[in-house]
DNA sequence: AATTGTGAACCTCTTCACAGCT
DNA sequence: AGCTGTGAAGAGGTTCACAATT
């Protein structure tokens, strides 16, 4: 298949959120003006997006907000349930566990990991934390497919060479450094020191143009 | 000044933790080849990024790492100390409270807001929790700059939009919404399960291509 | 009358390739 | 000899504009 841009991937996930709220709301029909303009976006942008996967909607009409939705969840893979594994308990990592958005996605962790003697072996929400010496056993008995890394930047790598070795193939990085994986590993930044930093650099630009 | 891309601006974030780290390592001249390398990029990429800026390299040579590192700094805005809120003292507020990375950056968390009524008045890490009804007076006294909203989805754009009321210019937004704001705010949006769905949709097209 | 789906035009970002400096 | 800085070329993503459809 054609290689679908990044930004045309992220773009359908907010997409599919903003059926969903749709939804909620008993809304029924909607046109791509209308998604463009929750979204702050163009129209264009989101029909072209959806033309790389097939033709949704009914000229003149619109999209249907459920179809529409149920054939993005396919694009997307959101029909099926993900095993995922977090490693590294520490503040980060905890607050993931609880976090329901993941859940209500289809992203389930089913394995939790981390190195320090004082947390193996205690448990957090019904699941026991492991030491990565048994990565792969662990690994092979939930059928973990994505892992979330939420140690310090020091140990990533090395944490996600364990997994990559026990064949997982995605990764949610929270460290703030470049892992190195095989090509057909993909890897997924979370860095919120960039966005910060980001937000430092506009609002000293600001103050400059004062 | 001339625009500058949002993807340098998040590079060049990256080059600064590179840089961090190869002061760390005692290291003192780094060309643009390394940074590259260090990060899955193109050396042309590297000094592209740092032409926008001016000329911090000496041809032959390369890049004196404390140099470029203060450079970078000041090119973001990191060698002033910054003013944070963070609204909505949930699972997500509180380990971010505790974030090392964003104190380490001079990003400081000076006020907590929350409007459960069991959190208001509490006190977390030093810092009083603030029903959102006084965030004008906060923001003021706290000499607030950046928000960090992590609140649910629902209320997120009505606690941005407080907030821009105050003067508050700046957002960090791990609310799964597209927030509107005025063109001379800007808000960067932190969303974990868009990242997580991208890895989906990469594990799906595997499946398929198998 | 309204709105989609899409080729073409446009714009922006990345990479190339080499002159210029150390 | 080695590496930067940068104009030009190339690649990729976004917007335009309109024919096709309901």
């Amino acid at each position: 298949m054609k290689k679908i841009s990044d930004s045309t991937i992220s773009r359908l996930s907010t997409y599919y959120r903003t059926l969903s709220h749709l939804i909620d709301q008993g809304i029924e029909t909607v046109s791509s003006e209308q998604i463009a303009e929750i979204n702050n976006i163009t129209s264009a942008q989101v029909r072209k997006d959806l033309s790389f996967f097939g033709s949704f909607g009914k000229r003149g009409l619109g999209y249907n907000t459920r179809d529409l939705r149920d054939q993005i969840a396919n694009i997307l893979g959101l029909s099926k349930k993900w095993n995922v594994a977090l490693v590294g308990v520490g503040n980060i990592g905890r607050a993931l566990i609880d976090y329901a958005e993941f859940k209500k996605q289809g992203f389930h962790i089913k394995a939790l990991f981390d190195n320090d003697p004082k947390k193996v072996g205690q448990e957090i929400g019904g699941l026991k934390i492991h030491h990565m010496d048994s990565v792969c056993n662990v690994v092979k008995e939930e059928k973990i497919e994505i892992a979330i890394i939420a140690v310090p930047a020091k140990v990533a790598q090395s944490v996600v060479d364990s997994l990559v070795k026990c064949g997982v193939k995605a990764f949610l990085n929270f460290a703030p450094i470049t892992i190195k994986a095989p090509d057909d590993v993909m890897v997924k930044n979370e860095n919120m020191s960039i966005e910060l930093e980001a937000l430092s650099y506009f609002l000293t630009q600001n103050e400059k143009g004062d």
